[in-house]
RNA sequence: GGCCCCGUAGCUCAGCCAGGAUAGAGCGGCGGCCUCCUAAGCCGUAGGUCGUGGGUUCAAAUCCCACCGGGGCCGCCA
């Protein structure tokens, strides 16, 4: 496999073992220690600070040591092995490894190759999704892509939880107004937009139900304080309303006065929870309808961000109507009795005390405290963790895999462990290693707190048109409008992933404008526009000549050109193995930024012969392995921007 | 109170896991550059007690300890 840097590496260990021999001690571990040097000192550095001291002046033994290949100089300043390339030999190695393998450089033995099964976004079936789940979605997919483009195999898909207490409100709510929604999505409007107002409207109005009943009651019982403080919490329910009211009066006026005729809303809300575990049909088959039209929203929104899924699964189906949860219970209190309590009739999982008795910690992964799980109701209705659990056990059943990745928030780390501990006291040990809970951090508004319930949020369709808009301003008077649209979209699309992506996973991210609006550089039309600029060369050029000779005398910003190439596959394999994406966009901004320098001051179409033919095939270089870095973080392609 | 994550330039972040040479980018500020492959660009410039205090080390933003500040979780919600 083709990893130039590598290469070099190993040029960099002969050199090592040859000057071992001279020393006679084995040196080779300096090779742990190898980082960039400064500008002007070459390309690499070791520090060998200590072999100073132990030897003395080194520089006799280190001239006398022949220099492999690929390495052109090795000078000790400052107590540190400065090593330089011969970049002619380099070049070659490099712009041929791109040339042949094209798109797929990249590619090398470091990579992981295994089994993955990816599981991301998963939002609830409820409302539209938000720019959380954008975070989510974007790592989620360029995770993916990361590890198919290594040769992986992956199959990534979306829980639908279908089970959750949120649903029999959208159930409910749906079935009042269904005839109003429907006509709402035939004239064009979202169906996840519709079915979230809905869900708002209808959970607002039961809690004012609810809360009104409370507040009634304790005023009976002369409790005045305590009905002060849930009237003050009504009149924040009521305010929610009006908020509906004016922004779309008619359905949440019908919602109101459908939902009116229900004597007691909240128990009927917990009928249809029950109702639909238990596979009541007419219940099913309400929720089914909402939950689908939701899920056609999520896809077209998805859709448009570049991110796909192989599967769609259904909590009801996968958890639940097999016997998932049953079986779950049943396995549990078989295996591991001694960690299964009743608690007012609810069961209890002591994953605390599984954990400690066992000491699982590093082999699960697990933080030092661990809540524990309730997984039935008293009322003997599942929870949501039981039904996760029930959902490993499926993906265990029905796909062999090395990894189960799923990304969700951090908020879920304590669950997550009690997941991998229930599977673990369950008897499956391996299935329990082998998920890993890929951990982000929350998105934030500026500002402002993010409520779903409330109708509080910036939806994944705003951001995306929004920043759209934003483009169409720059775009519009360069091209015809279905020509600008696409542009727009494009550059909407790559600004958003890269800036999700971009960011390291465990750091809060305030979502602001400023930032995602940001087109410039370190962001993904900059990325775009360098693609672009390279592009158009080669374009124009018809063909990219065979490249026979490295010109002799090539200048820096070339020679760091070839440098940071041949560093791809390095970058690549520590993506991969590391899981981190920020390596991929911090490089492919490194890149950009040294291409566009380099673009300012060099000619390429117009230069001399020979120079020209081995320039046209570094530009050729830097947009092959642009191209193939934007295809894994989901930055569209463009010929013209 | 316990657990997890974070604290680096006015702002957003990289670097920390595998300690090494003057701590890097971007945004914003200031000053320049379009008869020439797309100026969404380029060049220059200002801006930093790497949260604080100890410790380990020849060497600490990086490792260890304590503390301070911010976020999240600690539900018969998801």
């Amino acid at each position: 496999m083709h990893n130039p840097y590598d290469e070099l590496i190993r040029d960099v260990r002969i050199f090592l073992e040859s000057l071992s021999a001279e020393l006679g001690k084995d040196i080779t571990n300096y090779l742990n220690s190898v980082t960039r040097a400064p500008p002007n000192y070459g390309y690499l550095a070791i520090p060998v600070h200590g072999l100073i001291r132990e030897y003395g002046n080194l520089e006799e033994v280190i001239n006398k040591v022949p220099k492999p290949r690929l390495i052109s100089r090795v000078l000790l300043i400052n107590g540190y092995l400065n090593i330089d390339v011969n970049i002619n030999e380099y070049a070659n190695l490099v712009l041929g490894a791109v040339n042949s393998l094209g798109e797929k450089y990249g590619v090398s033995d470091k990579c992981p190759r295994a089994s993955y099964i990816i599981e991301h976004t998963s939002a609830n079936p409820a409302k539209p999704m938000h720019i959380g789940h954008g975070r989510n979605a974007a790592l989620g997919d360029s995770l993916a892509r990361l590890l198919r483009f290594c040769g992986s195999s992956v199959r990534v898909h979306f829980y639908v939880n279908d089970c959750g207490d949120q649903m029999p409100y959208v159930g409910i709510g749906y079935y009042v107004v269904k005839d109003l929604v429907l006509s709402r999505v035939k004239s064009g409007v979202k169906p996840d937009e519709v079915i979230g107002e809905v869900y708002s409207i209808t959970y607002a109005v039961t809690e004012i139900k609810r809360l009104s009943k409370q507040i009634e009651q304790l005023s009976n019982e002369g409790k005045y304080d305590e009905a002060n403080k849930l009237i003050g919490e009504r009149d924040e329910w009521v305010s929610v309303i009006n908020n509906f009211l004016n922004r779309d009066r008619e359905l949440t006026e019908s919602l109101i006065k459908g939902l009116g005729k229900f004597e007691d809303l909240p128990l009927m809300i917990k009928q249809w929870s029950r109702a639909y575990e238990e596979g009541d049909e007419f219940v099913r088959k309400v929720i089914r309808e909402a939950v689908d039209l939701v899920l056609r929203g999520f896809r077209a929104t998805l859709d448009r961000l570049g991110v796909y899924f192989d599967s769609w699964d259904f909590e009801s189906e996968v958890a639940v109507d097999n016997g998932g949860v049953s079986r779950v219970i049943n396995e549990l209190l078989t295996r591991a009795p001694q960690y299964v309590e009743r608690e007012d009739g609810a069961l209890i999982f002591r994953a605390d005390k599984y954990a400690q008795d066992l000491g699982l910690w590093d082999e699960l992964r697990l933080p030092r405290y661990i809540p524990k799980a309730t997984l039935l109701r008293s009322d003997g209705t599942s929870l949501y963790l039981t039904r996760d659990i029930a959902y490993a056990l499926w993906f265990w059943a029905n796909f062999r895999f090395d990894a189960l990745i799923r990304v969700i928030g951090s908020e879920q780390t304590h669950p997550q462990a009690q997941l991998r501990l229930a599977l673990h006291a369950m008897g499956y040990h391996e299935l329990a290693r082998k998920i890993m809970h890929y951990s982000y951090e929350m998105v934030n508004l500026a500002g402002m707190k993010m409520s779903g319930r409330r109708g509080v949020y910036v939806t994944l369709d705003e951001l995306i048109n929004e920043t759209k808009s934003r483009v169409m301003d720059l775009v519009k008077s360069r091209f015809t409008p279905e020509e600008a649209d696409k542009v727009a979209e494009a550059v909407a699309v790559g600004a958003i992933r890269y800036s999700f992506v971009s960011v390291s996973p465990n750091k809060p991210l305030t979502f602001s404008w400023d930032k995602v609006l940001n087109l410039r550089q370190n962001s993904g039309p900059f990325i775009q526009y360098t693609y672009v600029r390279a592009n158009s060369i080669i374009e124009k050029a018809g063909v990219v000549p065979r490249l026979t000779n490295i010109p002799s005398n090539i200048a820096g910003e070339e020679k760091e050109l070839v440098l940071i190439l041949g560093e791809y596959p390095e970058v690549i394999a520590k993506a991969a193995q590391d899981l981190r994406l920020e390596y991929i966009t911090e490089y492919v901004n490194r890149l950009s930024l040294l291409f566009n320098s380099y673009y300012e001051k060099y000619p390429v179409l117009n230069s001399e012969p020979g120079i020209r033919e081995f320039r046209l095939n570094l530009v050729n270089a830097v947009r092959t392995v642009l191209g193939s870095a934007m295809e894994i973080l989901g930055i569209p392609r463009l010929s013209r921007m």
